[in-house]
DNA sequence: AAAAAAT
């Protein structure tokens, strides 16, 4: 139990590193320590049982009301290979030879199985960052999908544009030899919304949107027919279903895709549920199979975090400019997270200034200028990435291996007098843009203020992780650790 | 506060 708390030692590395050419690759799912898994199949029990002492039994099903795992004791068999599957030589080419995977990770072996068979049972998904959920429901997706029907018939719903592009892409890769088309909200007639140009009708099987723009494409252009929709999706479902997230629209969508036709599958997916999400969507989402993780394990020790305490705020900057980008120049990208899209404009224009060369984004961009500065960290031209949370979530770089809370997540706070509370599933999604399927990662936590070593305390004990601290102002002791995190 | 999207 004593090493799980100390993120700061070092463990001796006998896996050989990770290749960085493919996106997702087999060898890399090996890494990925998904023990906290609570699988349904005997078969999958194999896999937890060589680390006992991660496991505590049942203690997964923590919403009393939750008894069973599988609705209607459905009996699945996990997917050893995407051969179990029944799936179309198509897309066994498209996910051999186009993305190159050789066997399901685990939670896809869990899941697969769950969703692609009769009888299509809801489901509810949490898996770690970087585990290769996304494959699960494109996979879900492509493998329901009659390609000779001209017609919607599975959607996928996601908390922002640069996810539903992923997405989209994704989809296009797998399904390359499937005659399977997409529509997506983000991609073409970014600006119709001025013009007023009503949107065709959709004759793409699948379509991937942003929960407005699916809602108009639905109701108000009459282009989005919803009868043939067997498979609704939601990507970082907590945050889709969450009050404070999209729920409304989350809910009204798929009322309305089950008033128009007969009865369709849902599919949650996240790495986070809170507690309050988790027992909302268990009641809301009816006669679902579902997997969970307990949040002791969730933290992927892959990625290792630091905090560095900073004497003030203004010395944050100097940190970041003096000591952790001479230490991560070499080492790949960047992103640094900012609270709001004025932070960001700021400390990019800041940065910039003292000839860093990087970029920022945020909401208030426009979807062009978005997408060029997307466009220009995918391919490597920009090496450090400024962003809101508008980035916190699924977004998926391999190269990225340094994440830094330049603020640190916070929950909203309605009175002024309350203390800020951490945003525990925002910190986990931050720091999980590095360590993309078991690649090595580094997280540095930037504070300043009481409330920000208070609220690093909670993470710390949320999440049953020493988070170690690094000197502000010695840059050996950077170097260090991020050699510790096999980075350097 | 940020986010999507629309007003």
């Amino acid at each position: 139990m004593a090493d799980q708390n100390s993120a700061s030692e070092t463990k001796p590395e006998t896996k050989e590193a990770a290749p960085a050419k493919k996106l997702w690759s087999d060898e890399d799912f090996g890494e990925v320590d998904i023990s906290g898994l609570k699988v349904v199949e005997p078969e999958s029990a194999e896999d937890i049982v060589d680390q006992p002492e991660r496991i505590k039994s049942e203690s997964i099903v923590e919403p009393e009301e939750i008894k069973k795992v599988v609705a209607d004791d459905t009996p699945y068999t996990s997917a050893k290979s995407f051969e179990d599957l029944n799936l179309s030589p198509e897309l066994l080419q498209g996910l051999y030879s186009e993305m190159k995977f050789e066997k399901p990770s685990k939670i896809q072996a869990a899941t697969l199985p769950m969703i692609v068979s009769p009888p299509y049972q809801n489901l509810i998904a949490q898996a770690h960052n970087g585990s290769g959920k996304t494959t699960c429901f494109v996979l879900g997706m492509l493998s329901r999908v009659d390609p000779k029907l001209k017609s919607p018939q599975a959607l996928c719903v996601c908390p922002t544009r640069e996810l539903v592009i992923q997405n989209e892409v994704v989809v296009a890769r797998m399904g390359k030899f499937t005659g399977i088309t997409t529509a997506c909200t983000a991609t073409a007639e970014t600006n119709s919304h001025l013009h007023s140009t009503r949107r065709e009708k959709i004759v793409d099987q699948i379509v991937i949107g942003t929960p407005g723009t699916l809602k108009r494409w639905m109701t108000k252009d009459k282009a989005l027919d919803t009868r043939h929709v067997k498979v609704l999706v939601f990507d970082e479902a907590d945050q889709m279903l969450d009050q404070d997230g999209f729920q409304d629209d989350s809910l009204r969508l798929w009322r309305d895709i089950n008033r128009s036709g007969g009865n369709c599958q849902v599919l949650l997916f996240s790495a986070t549920f809170s507690d309050k999400v988790k027992s909302f969507a268990m009641k809301t989402i009816p006669k679902a199979n579902y997997i969970f993780v307990e949040k002791e394990q969730l933290s992927l020790d892959v990625i290792r975090q630091y905090q560095i305490v900073c004497p003030t705020t203004a010395s944050k900057i100097d940190v970041l400019k003096d000591r952790i980008f001479p230490a991560a120049e070499k080492l790949g990208q960047s992103i640094i997270f900012v609270r709001t899209r004025g932070a960001a404009s700021e400390l990019h224009k800041s940065l910039e200034e003292d000839g860093f060369k990087c970029t920022s984004i945020q909401g208030g961009l426009t979807h062009e200028e978005r997408d060029r500065v997307i466009k220009e960290f995918r391919a490597g031209e920009t090496k450090i990435l400024i962003a809101t949370d508008v980035l916190a979530r699924g977004f998926d770089q391999a190269q990225v291996t340094l994440v830094v809370n330049y603020d640190f997540p916070v929950k909203n706070t309605t009175s002024r007098h309350a203390y800020a509370e951490p945003d525990y599933e925002t910190y986990l999604h931050r720091i999980g843009r590095s360590g993309r399927f078991g690649r090595k990662g580094a997280a540095f936590n930037l504070l300043v203020t009481e409330e920000d070593k208070r609220n690093l305390r909670k993470i710390e004990q949320h999440f049953n992780r020493i988070i170690p601290e690094v000197a502000w102002n010695n840059i050996d002791d950077i170097e260090k650790v991020l050699q510790d995190a096999g980075l350097a």
